[in-house]
DNA sequence: ATAATAGTGTCTGTCAGACACTATATC
DNA sequence: GATATAGTGTCTGACAGACACTATTAT
C-alpha cells in the first residue's frame, strides 16, 4: 500500500535531494591521529538506498572500502552546500568512526598534515577530530585502541595522539585510575621500573 | 549540463529517500523551557525542497507555521528509522531554534509534561533540550532571551527555566559577572535593593 | 520596623598542573 | 653506577557550592 498525497502523487514523484554517506575513519598509527583518504584526497562514501539506515550504509563503506567491519560509525552532520557536489544535488551525512590501526590497512594520512580534499571532506575530518578528543577527554579508551591490557604509557601515548598534544604523566595518571582495573601483573623486557598492566573497565565506550 | 553515470542515467535516476526537515522551537514562558507544537502532537517540519539548503527550509517552517523570522536554526541530527514515515522512506534533519517567547504565538507545551508525539518527535525534543541545556551551560544568553538590558535576578529565572532546575545565587552570579557589561544604572520600582542592570557583551552568541 | 531582594566575604572540597622525590628495572 | 621508566607526596591556584552576613529599597 503505497501513501498519495491529494494529487495522487507519491513522495518520491517530487524532485528531491541525493543523500550520500562520506565516513571519516580515523586511527592512531605512528603515534599520530590518522584519517584512511580514498585514492589520497576524499574520504570513503556511498550513496544512501532507499532502504538502508545510515548506519547501514556507513558500515557497507567501511568494509567496501576499507577492509572493517564490526565498527561502531557515528553520525557527526549533514553538509548540504547546494554546490558541494556537481554531478547534482547531494546531501551528505558525515561519520566517524576511530578503530585500531591493525584493523586496516588502506593509506593513512596524518590529520595535521592533510593535502586539500574533494567536496568538503576537509570540514568532515574537522569535525571527526573534534568529535574524537572530546571522546576521549572523559574516558581511558572509549574506542579500544589499545588493549586488552596495556600500561599507562601506552594508553597516554594514544591520548596524546589523538589530542595532538603532550600530557602531564602525574595528572594524566589520576584521572584515569579510577576507570582502569588493575590487572596485577606487570609489564616485562622494556627498560626501567615495570609498569602495572590495566584493563578497561566494563561499559565504558561512547 | 547534467551529469550521467556510465548508464547514461543521472543521480535523480535512483531511487533515493526523500529529506524531511523539523524544528523543535524552544522558549522559555512563564519561567519553563517550552516547545512550540503543531496541532498539539508533533513539531513543525516540511520536506527539502531540491534547491534549498536545510537552514533555508527550516527558517521556511518557522516563518510559515510559527511566524517567526530572522532565526538561527542549529542542525541536532539526522534522525533515519525505516519505519519512522509510514507514508514513505523519510530522513528528518532535526533542528532546534531557541526564540524570545514574544515572537511567538503559537501553542507552547512545558517540555517537561509532553503529550505522546507524532513520529520519532519526542526523541528529537529531547536533543533540542539537551543542545540548550549545554548552550546555556557556558554563556550568559547566547540566544537573547533576556534584554536587551536586565538584572541577574531576570537572568537567573532565565537559566533555570532552561536546566529545569534552581541555580545557587552567589555562584550564578560569579560566574556570569565576567561576561557581562555593568550599564550603572539600577533596577526601579520593584520590591527590595535596586539590582545592577547589565548588558550581553559583544559577541557572545552561539 | 519588617519583609524582600541585592550583593559580598569566607570557608571547604575538588581537581588540575607543577615539581620533586622515591622505586625498580635494563645496560 | 648510569639511565630510563613507574609511581607518589605535596603545594598551589582555580573554581563551585554552602553559609552567613551586610546593604538598600518598598510597605
Amino acid at each position: 500500500m503505497i501513501w498519495r498525497d491529494s494529487s495522487g502523487r507519491t513522495l518520491a514523484d517530487y524532485p528531491h535531494p541525493s543523500v550520500a554517506v562520506d565516513v571519516a575513519l580515523l586511527t592512531v598509527a605512528d603515534d599520530r591521529l590518522c584519517v584512511l583518504l580514498h585514492e589520497g584526497r576524499a574520504l570513503p562514501g556511498t550513496f544512501l538506498r532507499i532502504d538502508e539506515t545510515l548506519r547501514a550504509a556507513a558500515l557497507r563503506v567501511l568494509r567496501d572500502k576499507a577492509g572493517v567491519t564490526g565498527e561502531e560509525p557515528r553520525q557527526l552532520a549533514v553538509f548540504d552546500d547546494p554546490e558541494r557536489d556537481d554531478r547534482g544535488r547531494v546531501l551528505s551525512v558525515a561519520h566517524v568512526d576511530l578503530v585500531p590501526a591493525e584493523r586496516l590497512d588502506g593509506p593513512l594520512t596524518p590529520v595535521d598534515d592533510l593535502p586539500p580534499l574533494a567536496f568538503d571532506h576537509t570540514a568532515i575530518v574537522d569535525a571527526a577530530v573534534a568529535w574524537a578528543r572530546d571522546a576521549y577527554a572523559a574516558l581511558p579508551d572509549p574506542r579500544g585502541l589499545v588493549g586488552p591490557d596495556f600500561t599507562l604509557l601506552e594508553l597516554q601515548r594514544v591520548h596524546e595522539a589523538v589530542l595532538g598534544a603532550p600530557l602531564p604523566k602525574d595528572t594524566f595518571r589520576r584521572r584515569m585510575q579510577e576507570h582502569l582495573i588493575d590487572t596485577g601483573t606487570l609489564s616485562r623486557g622494556s627498560v626501567g621500573k615495570p609498569a602495572r598492566v590495566f584493563r578497561r573497565a566494563p561499559r565504558e565506550y561512547a
